[in-house]
DNA sequence: ACTATATATGAATAGCATTTCATATGAAAT
DNA sequence: ATTTCATATGAAATGCTATTCATATATAGT
């Protein structure tokens, strides 16, 4: 294991805002400017969380006049989503329960 | 998609200190001044970071006299290191090489 | 060329996680 | 009961990442 590559990659994913642009991203591609508006946060907080997704890969960028799409890398994405949602279904949610948070 | 458990599956990954622990219960488990030893880190700091990943259910702890033998939870582990290791090889190295990093 | 719109970027600050150190707890042996 | 080994835990300090704010760049339209 490649501790450093795989550190990079889990510390992009890290991120509440982070998180949320890969969310608004399944649905379509947008561009910054929809993004914010859909998560109803700052152009350049936008901007910067964006360029970490997209260094490591998680997010493609096309231009398209003076837009930058964004969209998401499925291929990974999808199948990562998938095994952590079962992960967290099995086990977090009882314990989030149990200790009431 | 469950934005803060999602958040707090992946910032208890993204640690240097916790990854290298995952990586040497991939070999077998362990107990904690194993793990201190093949490390070589501090006592402390290992059974800090070693509750965070079992509260996140990544480990497994068991009791054994005066040790605890802590286990990898291989179900979510093994395919979520091979879906991280697929992505990095294609594109992280790469860049990485290009960059000189 | 100028203006407006869209996005990116640098640097300082704010905010949070990690480590460290001291100490507590737990379990077995004498 | 006490000592020793193994691990856990609390709190302070350290270190790092994210956000913010100001500003730069890029693209298109007039």
């Amino acid at each position: 294991m490649k501790c450093h590559s795989f550190n990079v990659f889990f510390e992009t994913i890290a991120n509440k805002t982070r998180l949320k642009i890969l969310e608004t991203l399944q649905d379509k591609p947008k561009s910054v400017t929809e993004i914010c508006n859909a998560l109803k946060e700052e152009q350049s907080k936008i901007s910067h969380n964006l360029k970490c997704l997209a260094d490591c890969h998680f997010l493609d960028v096309k231009k398209q006049g003076k837009k930058r799409i964004y969209s998401l890398n499925k291929e990974t994405m999808v199948p990562l989503m998938k095994l952590v949602s079962r992960h967290v279904a099995r086990y977090c949610c009882k314990d989030c329960k149990a200790r009431g948070k």
